[in-house]
Formats: C-alpha cells, structure tokens, sequence
DNA sequence: CGGGATCCCCACCGATACTG
DNA sequence: CAGTATCGGTGGGGATCCCG
C-alpha cells in the first residue's frame, strides 16, 4: 500500500517543500510517453501494427472513421518518434508497408499493464462519472 | 516475437478483415485511461498526491507554472474519475484537503510499469526524433 | 496507392479579475 | 484560502480537393 520504490516519473521521491521545475514534468518521458498514445488515432494504429504489418490502405479499412489525412499525421508521429518503422517497395503503383520497430514492439508489454487495470477498474471509474453528472 | 497474451486493449486479437468499429477504441477503457493523465497538469498532480494529501496552495506551490484555474479544473477532473479525494473542513478559512482513493493508489503500480518502460527508452525515442528535424 | 495542401471548428490552456 | 467567470491564443482533428 505504500508507495512503490520505483518512482511513476523521473521526479525525484523527496517532500521538498520546493516546486517541482516545470522542465522536469514538461520534458518527463513518462508524460511524453502517455501523450504519444493520447491522440486519438495512435493507440488504435499500434495495436493493429502489434498483430501484424500493415499497408496503408489497409490500415485505413480497418479503422472506423479515420481520414486519410489523419492517418497519415498519425504514422509520421509514431514514425518520427521511432515506435514505427515505414518500408517503401519502388513499385507501380506504389507500396508501403507500416510495421512495429523492436522500439514499438516493446512498448507493448508495459502498455498490456495499464491496459489490464484499465480493463479491471474501468466499472469504478464510469461509476464515479456518473455521479458527477457535468461539471 | 508472437504479440502478448494479455491484449493490449479490449480490442479482440483475431485477424479479420473488418474494420475495428470505432466504439471499440472511441470508449476504450484503455484509450481513456491514457488520456485522463495526458493533459498537461493530471500526472504531476497524481504523483504529488500519492507521496501524501495536499492542500489546494500547497500543490499550487508545489507545481511550478500552474495557474488558480488549472489546478482547479485538474483536480476536479481527477475527482470525477473517481482519482482524487477532496475533503472540506468548514473552518474559516476553509481548508481543503486532496488526497488519492484507493482507486487512485492503484493506478500508481501500472503506472510505474510504464514509467520505467520511458525513462529506459527515452534516449531513443528522442533519438529518433532528433534524425526528423520537423514533420 | 499513398499522400500533401487548405479551410474550418472546437477543446485545451493561460491571464486576468471577481467572490464567499 | 479556495474557488468561479470571462476572454483570447493555439493546436488537434475533420472535410475536401489535388498530385506523382
């Protein structure tokens, strides 16, 4: 029950009376890492990856709703950040295919532990929702 | 190699042709869960709060750059998910206290999960983004 | 087939001022 | 001390059209 000795962020565990430096949340990886995921489209996109690899087309039939626009904007954001590696076959008409790096790969084991509490806990937190009708 | 067991979100793992419908990941408990900590102010607020209660000042000056405002719509953002604690003690002046639920605490554990997965891979992923100047 | 360019809307967030 | 109200900037995201 008390606090786990690995810290949730880089903060250091002290109880300074000092403000936390707004670079140490601004830069946390942990922050970085949850936005990454926070968009609407990246988390779906990983999965998806995470079964197999996938062309672009493709990706876009097995996804409900998104654009061409923003699936393009979302596997250059994986891209750039090195979660997803993209392969281009010089043919006619063009090929790409989207796969995970080992980087995207590994990124999934510690996400399947967020995911199962989610899972557990998600009663209690639409629960507690609902009893704060707006605010 | 072969993806985990334990899917990484409710999302059924079979290979199908069928687009995801877009309930799936739109209300995925996951996908939520990602998302109630990546706004700018949620997950420093958590981390403070799970070394010991605060005061609504005391986080104020405990988090350098946050506005009256923005502590008071991230707290209460935490609260209605059911998070974050709030106790009123009708004193003048009043004083209020902020501290986890249970439900909260729990989250720290997962959490720590993928706190260790970024602070391990953060030169990498900022690696990766140093080679693609900008999108 | 895969992707860029443009336009527009809206939620997030900061600054400021006011209140019990 | 602990809020709420209002205003405005900014970036995510959808729709649409054009391109090699």
């Amino acid at each position: 029950m008390s606090a786990p000795s690995t810290a949730v962020t880089s903060l250091a565990s002290a109880d300074l009376p000092m403000p936390v430096p707004a670079e140490e949340y601004d830069r946390c990886p942990v922050t970085d890492v949850v936005r990454l995921m926070s968009d609407k489209w990246s988390m779906i996109v990983l999965v998806l990856l995470g079964r197999r690899p996938h062309r672009f087309n493709e990706l876009q039939r097995g996804i409900d709703g998104i654009s061409h626009r923003m699936l393009t904007r979302t596997l250059r954001g994986l891209e750039s950040s090195g979660l997803v590696h993209r392969r281009v076959h010089a043919t006619v008409p063009p090929r790409v295919e989207y796969a995970l790096t080992p980087l995207g790969e590994s990124l999934l084991e510690p996400l399947s532990g967020l995911a199962d509490w989610a899972v557990r806990n998600w009663p209690e937190i639409t629960a507690a929702r609902s009893r704060v009708p707006v605010s």
